[in-house]
DNA sequence: ACATGCTTTGAAATCGATTACATTCACGCA
DNA sequence: TGCGTGAATGTAATCGATTTCAAAGCATGT
């Protein structure tokens, strides 16, 4: 059997007060008496009273919680802004809600209910494709100064948004391979209608036309972010003539990173030795990948932590302020064992 | 500017009848006439009107939301069984809430304030390391039939909980080994703590024995499931005069097999050249690490689906029930490029 | 002695739903 | 006709906190 709780009405009655003067000394404790507080605060203890958060809730008018939206639970990218975004909220007084937006309808149309049914006060989405008709319905019902955007972010609109300096990242990868010798440098991408996807690639051609790089069509392949098209990007580099085939690629992930390594070696390329490959995010695995990879260093919990302190000014703000706002992380460049000098031959 | 919201009263209102009428066409529509449910459904439809969960918390008794614990988010093997247990709530009326225990205090001793605080109805845990203190806690306070384990679980005490046929995966691993040719074989471990690490550990000597294979204590090495740990126990190996070295390692998860092989590889010792290297869980690295990581795979999606059915039981059937059910979820072996034939020299 | 203002406290309204209990009404049957 | 029964609905209490408003207590200045 569950206890029956005790409220706040019994702690009232063990200190010999009302219910307002105990709800006073836990939230604005100023205000009261020293041998007020005092008793109330000796009832708490000796009841053991614990606010019920579903009663403050309501009469708060807020929920208590907010959301995460994260595009891909499983890509361990992802986990460590949690990991931030969670230590960010740790003491205030919002619980987190993750969420898929795998198991969701493409739309997205259906989180807007999310506020309307008060369970969540405000979101952070690390997934930049919420669609146009879901902002009009977040916009429309007053809650779209409630969302904040990490490392990904919606396009037009100017939501506030925490990300890393992806310019920087791709420009750092193209230096880099450029520095060891290479001049035939191919680019996997992300998905198509990503924001990452452009940025970098544009960055990624800019470079090539700063440093006067040789460029053919077929060497950005379209991918997604995944081992898997990593892997299918091998398939298409192993298939081109020797001439042809780029001596370096720079990767929009590191997952497709080594799945494009993984690939590339089991059709007996080398990496480094045959092609250099530079990848993106700088997760856990990839100082372990053999060869070790070289990437460009995300910094994920601190993402993930100045996305959670944006959200939590954005709440005490109400409606004003971070709107607009975008906060840039620095990125850096990991060399490791999966570039390396262009060699002839 | 929040819209003002619209209330059960409104709908009431508009409809024409009382609030409790409103309430029933929601929760118990068969109650109702054809005119009355009707009316209702119009009016809400009309004015656009969401039930406020916080308020429907409160009268209910209950949180609306439940929590799982993980021991460390930053795992790719966790998030997948993320992934089935939000699915598992999806069409629930239950927020799911996400936290790390690296964020915790060691004992874990807050986490009863969550049950206390009404932030919660019920937890699943993927750690099996929560202390005996807190779990008297949560019986002191009858919130322990609320708990159920995944994964993990929680030693002497008889927690519903759903994992994997650890034993088995283990007694696959060595057999595997064995059948290559292996007759030295070592295993890396979990942390010391840790209930799978006894688990396997046990069915690795249980099967050792039935298998007549020889074995030494330093064979044996205490890991903690990390890439960094399997990363150590490769200098430990390295270290090793030839003779006593093993052929075979079979590793208690995929993390610290790479980080083995890594680490091996590094030292000049080939794998699966001069030593085999079998993991476990199967994240989806693993398939694309070089060489390709054999490995027992854990069904994830499957395991985390049946822990949110099994909570879901759980809070529905109140105390009584599931208390001491155990799931057992089959394993079963993938054989890939990290392990082969023992070779003479 | 009395007006003034400040601090401290309590009574009661309030947040928005659910539900126990009461009421109304129609129908069937003696 | 009158009564019992069951279906449909409404009234009002309730969940457990916060907060408005009013009042009481007390010191200060004139």
């Amino acid at each position: 059997m569950t206890q029956k709780t005790t409220t706040i009405q019994d702690v009232a009655r063990a200190a010999g007060v009302s219910t307002a003067t105990v709800s006073r000394a836990l939230s604005n404790p100023k205000l009261l008496s020293d041998r007020a507080r005092d008793a109330v605060l000796e009832a708490i203890r000796e009841t053991g009273y614990r606010v019920n958060q579903s009663a403050r809730n309501l009469r708060k008018q807020r929920a208590g919680a907010i959301l995460v939206l994260v595009p891909n639970l499983g890509n361990p990218f992802f986990s460590q802004i949690l990991s931030g975004i969670s230590e960010g909220f740790a003491d205030s007084d919002y619980s987190v809600l993750i969420m898929d937006t795998n198991h969701l309808p493409a739309d997205h149309d259906g989180l807007v209910d999310y506020f309307l049914d008060s369970r969540i006060d405000g979101m952070i989405s690390l997934d930049g494709s919420l669609s146009d008709a879901a902002m009009d319905r977040f916009e429309a019902m007053g809650v779209a100064n409630r969302i904040v955007c990490a490392c990904e972010w919606v396009g037009q609109r100017d939501l506030p948004s925490v990300r890393s300096d992806n310019a920087k990242g791709a420009e750092l990868a193209i230096r880099h391979l450029y520095a060891l010798g290479h001049r035939k440098i191919a680019h996997v991408t992300g998905p198509a209608d990503n924001v990452l996807t452009h940025v970098r690639k544009d960055a990624v051609g800019q470079v090539r036309e700063a440093l006067g790089l040789k460029m053919r069509p077929e060497w950005i392949i379209r991918g997604d972010f995944s081992l898997e098209a990593g892997h299918d990007a091998a398939r298409r580099f192993a298939a081109m003539e020797e001439e042809q085939r780029p001596t370096a690629v720079f990767c929009a992930s590191d997952e497709s990173a080594m799945g494009l390594i993984s690939g590339l070696l089991a059709a007996g390329i080398d990496v480094p030795g045959d092609i250099s490959v530079v990848g993106f995010d700088d997760i856990e695995v990839a100082q372990y990948f053999v060869p070790s990879l070289t990437t460009i260093r995300q910094e994920r919990t601190q993402i993930g932590l100045a996305a959670s302190k944006l959200l939590l000014k954005t709440l005490a703000d109400g409606a004003k302020g971070t709107r607009g706002t975008v906060e840039i992380i620095d990125v850096a460049l990991k060399a490791r064992g999966s570039s390396a000098p262009l060699t002839q031959r």
